[in-house]
DNA sequence: GTGAAAGCGCTAACAC
DNA sequence: GTGTTAGCGCTTTCAC
């Protein structure tokens, strides 16, 4: 590599051997010294600290990693950065490994296996200690595949493979299924949802969580009425136009935070008033939901709290007991009422 | 280091000499072949790829890096992962360093400036190639100081210091000056402006905007109408309450995206109806400035460019020709009216 | 075009 | 307690 910001600087970094040196002790001391090991004679160690200050000494990690294997950093792989979604959790589950003493490596995948099966041969190369992962599609066998190749400790991050592998989730059945039986106490017998993909587990769980609540209360599902799709408010407006747009449109529409806005969107170029023309639930809080006139509905749960709970997995994989089988967490997601949903009119029916 | 899954796993990856031995070629063939160096006959070549591929040969990155000095990774400090403002950039330069094979570290300082001396360190342990980053305190000469002892290039993100040292940010000077002079222009005498610290180029940059647009239209200022401080919707609902039921209250508040929540929500307790009573504009377009009723007037700016020309300027410094001096680039903001600003109603002056 | 050998900076096992 | 030494896995002269 050609790096000619250091290379004319023509600057070199000091060594062990040559604080050891300077210090008049040998480089085993000083190594001891650096790792604060037992058994070095208090003289001895304030040598060494003023040679290393005197030195600037900083201690190569690349070396210390090449030697005992170790490089104390996590990979962490998600579809998307800058998705709210994903950042509350990813920030969490940083701060989480950053006490431990790791570091987090953050890629994007932009939902492309094979993009994501690159990124993990990188990982590979680079000897991380652990990964935290979303997978774009769990169908695809090469990525269960290649992460049982990868012999490093992973949690997935809401997927679910077909393998022992630790995992954590939100309980997205429950949320949705608690929001769709309250729309149908409340009087709904349409109820249009517009959710991620069922390639995923959230988007899985969403869908069984509908359909169970309409069985439960004996109401006919009509598959017109649930599109599974990209998050983008883009894709929330086109699927959500046709669904209101349509006759016999459904009377109340969930949806994922990030098609709502797209929701929302379609909605008023329609000239629907929430909640009389139409009720509205998110899956997911943001602040849109806060502010939103009238304040959304919405299945809530607690990102950090994801994120939280993958890193400590991972640590006790990392430095903990040795566990046989995979840990499988999942964390709870509750309806909030607030005023986005009402009776369905007579005169829509 | 304990890590009882691989160990339990008693796996070895195969080395670089393993692949050699089976190929019946020396150490050297090998490594020419892994990196695409010229000069090796084809009939071995295709020996080496058969050997690599038999022992499922991964090179060994950490090892790779202790000899070239090179590790391929960037290094990204910013307050907040979550916080979407950042998220854009960031995504935005993670995608393009990995264009140029780069790998990012993510690391949150939340705005401390020991935790940013910390993780500086940190990365100075670990190597890496180069810089982005956000400072907590520009005041504070640690920082700085730090910087110039790491010998890496370096790439600050919406700050400046008082060193020769890349920039990218976004002109939120005349971004506010815009803005201020619009409401001034439409009859506003009392503005009120919640934003980020002064501490850093945002904050004094929409603060030197305020001033001037005020000193351009003959305008008095009164310094108890601006506040700066945290970025959090509950800084912003507690400010803006203070700023709007004291006597003389603004007619019209700026405010940063996120403490835009919170100025809302001040403005709702208080029963203050937009843009009749209050007119607002937000520094930073979000869904929620689209989604509120009436839409919100914003100074917007594009996240994603910042990032990108972070990653741009890190990497030309990376592998580029040989620069003497710091380049600043300054991205531009611009004005776009929606519907949350009207003429202050002559009953409230 | 290929092989041999030195060494990147460090840790740990072993002598003393 | 401390010093000596081997070697982690790789790249890169330098001979041939």
């Amino acid at each position: 590599m050609v790096n000619d910001f250091t290379a004319a600087e023509t600057f070199r970094r000091a060594t062990i051997r040559e604080v050891a040196r300077l210090a008049g002790v040998s480089l085993g001391t000083v190594s001891r010294v650096v790792n604060d090991k037992s058994s070095v004679r208090s003289s001895m160690r304030a040598r060494v600290l003023t040679a290393m200050e005197e030195l600037s000494y900083v201690p190569d990690a690349v070396a210390q990693s090449l030697r005992t294997q170790a490089t104390w950093t996590i990979g962490c792989i998600v579809s998307d950065i800058a998705n709210p979604l994903f950042a509350g959790a990813v920030s969490a589950a940083e701060s989480a490994l950053n006490e431990a003493r790791y570091t987090m490596v953050l890629t994007a995948s932009h939902d492309s296996t094979e993009r994501e099966l690159q990124i993990l041969t990188l990982f590979q190369r680079r000897r991380l200690d652990g990964l935290i992962m979303t997978v774009a599609r769990e169908s695809d066998p090469r990525v269960p595949t290649q992460l049982r190749s990868l012999k490093m400790p992973v949690v997935l991050l809401e997927r679910a493979l077909p393998i022992e592998i630790d995992a954590v989730a939100t309980d997205h059945y429950t949320g949705a299924y608690h929001a769709i039986r309250y729309l149908l106490t409340i009087g709904h017998r349409r109820i249009g949802m517009i959710t991620v993909t069922t390639e995923a587990l959230p988007g899985r769980e969403r869908a069984r969580g509908y359909r169970q609540a309409h069985l439960d209360a004996a109401c006919p599902i009509d598959e017109s009425l649930t599109a599974h799709h990209g998050l983008s408010a883009e894709y929330g407006s086109i699927a959500a136009h046709g669904l209101l747009s349509g006759r016999n449109p459904p009377t109340a529409m969930l949806a994922g935070a990030g098609q709502m806005i797209g929701v929302i969107r379609a909605a008023r170029s329609l000239g629907l008033e929430v909640p009389r023309d139409l009720s509205l639930i998110s899956f997911g809080d943001t602040e849109l939901c806060e502010i939103h006139a009238p304040p959304l509905t919405v299945v809530r749960w607690d990102h950090r709290h994801t994120g939280q709970a993958a890193a400590g997995l991972l640590l006790s994989r990392l430095s903990g007991p040795r566990r046989e089988h995979a840990l499988k967490v999942l964390l709870p997601s509750e309806l909030v009422l607030r005023h986005s949903c009402a009776p369905p009119q007579a005169s829509r029916t």
